[in-house]
DNA sequence: AATGTAGTCAACCGCAGGCAT
DNA sequence: CATGCCTGCGGTTGACTACAT
């Protein structure tokens, strides 16, 4: 899709800023920029660089296209299994079902998401994942229920000191900057929360064994009280752009579209009925 | 072969949060 | 504390491509 042309025809020139799609001159003298200072400035980037492009559009190129770590090609159906979960869990968060994709963009994500579920209608791969992912969490649930009891005298015993528990993997990003994170550095985990995650992940637990790199997803990529925010999230009257709850919707288990619906909450995302009860374990 | 429709994807826009002044 | 700038995010657009009729 990348032709001299792009797919926004002749380029034009607004307000001194050129727009349109990048010519491969430009690409250069932007990578070049990059390897020399890094990554952010995006605004001195056109002056220091001699680009008559917008600081944004100088980082969205970057991200999205020229990063050197960026993977191409289709998504494949693992990826496919780890967004329709990941989006299940945190709805359209892009940027955050991202960094649990290696070399995928948020971007990449979202248009794939809109293309491929907006209307409708997922893959069978899909459906078998999501059925996969409802049930074993079902019986997860059970099971974290007959050890509650347990692991609440354990914690009446320990205190608070659960929340001290703290990943260090790759998951744990310090750019954890999603909104309604409300507390700084916390991104831990209690060890019942990588169990879960994981078992509940279904198929992703096979991915993970095999791709480490996949662990971020399963080592916490957003805060316990970011998770917490997001699952509960309706309650909480939800966040801007759509990212609300999966928990304040009801019964139907059917596939809706966000855009069409009007709804405020994750209007395509499967309805997951008693998600709420898996916040209680975080 | 021509036309219509759906899918894909790069790039734009507006908004919100963080930070510096 | 208030203001303005920068950065990042999610939603949307529109041209191109592939497939169907």
């Amino acid at each position: 899709m990348e032709g001299p042309l792009g797919c926004w025809g002749r380029q034009e020139e607004v307000d001194g800023w050129r727009k349109g799609p990048w010519t491969s001159q430009e690409d250069k003298l932007l990578v070049d920029h990059v390897r020399q200072h890094g990554e952010g400035r995006w605004n001195s980037v056109s002056k220091i660089a001699g680009l008559k492009r917008s600081g944004k559009s100088c980082r969205l190129r970057w991200v999205n296209y020229l990063r050197p770590d960026l993977k191409r090609g289709k998504i494949t159906p693992q990826e496919e299994s780890i967004i329709v979960q990941l989006h299940a869990l945190w709805g359209n968060r892009w940027s955050t079902i991202a960094r649990s994709l290696p070399g995928r963009t948020d971007n990449e994500i979202k248009n794939y998401w809109r293309t491929h579920f907006k209307k409708g209608k997922p893959s069978k791969n899909i459906e078998r994942a999501r059925a996969r992912f409802l049930k074993q969490r079902q019986e997860m649930m059970q099971q974290q229920q007959q050890q509650s009891l347990i692991v609440g005298q354990q914690l009446n015993e320990d205190g608070d000191q659960r929340r001290g528990t703290c990943c260090t993997g790759t998951g744990a990003t310090a750019d954890d900057d999603d909104r309604g994170s409300a507390t700084g550095g916390d991104a831990c985990a209690a060890p019942t929360t990588t169990t879960v995650a994981t078992e509940a992940a279904g198929d992703l637990t096979t991915i993970m064994h095999d791709d480490d790199a996949m662990d971020c997803f399963i080592m916490c990529p957003m805060s316990c009280d970011d998770l917490g925010l997001v699952l509960h999230g309706a309650a909480a009257g939800g966040q801007r752009g759509g990212t609300g709850s999966c928990c304040g919707s009801t019964a139907s288990d059917e596939y809706r579209s966000s855009e069409e619906d009007g709804g405020a909450t994750w209007g395509s995302l499967w309805n997951l009925d008693g998600a709420g009860e898996v916040c209680t374990l975080w």
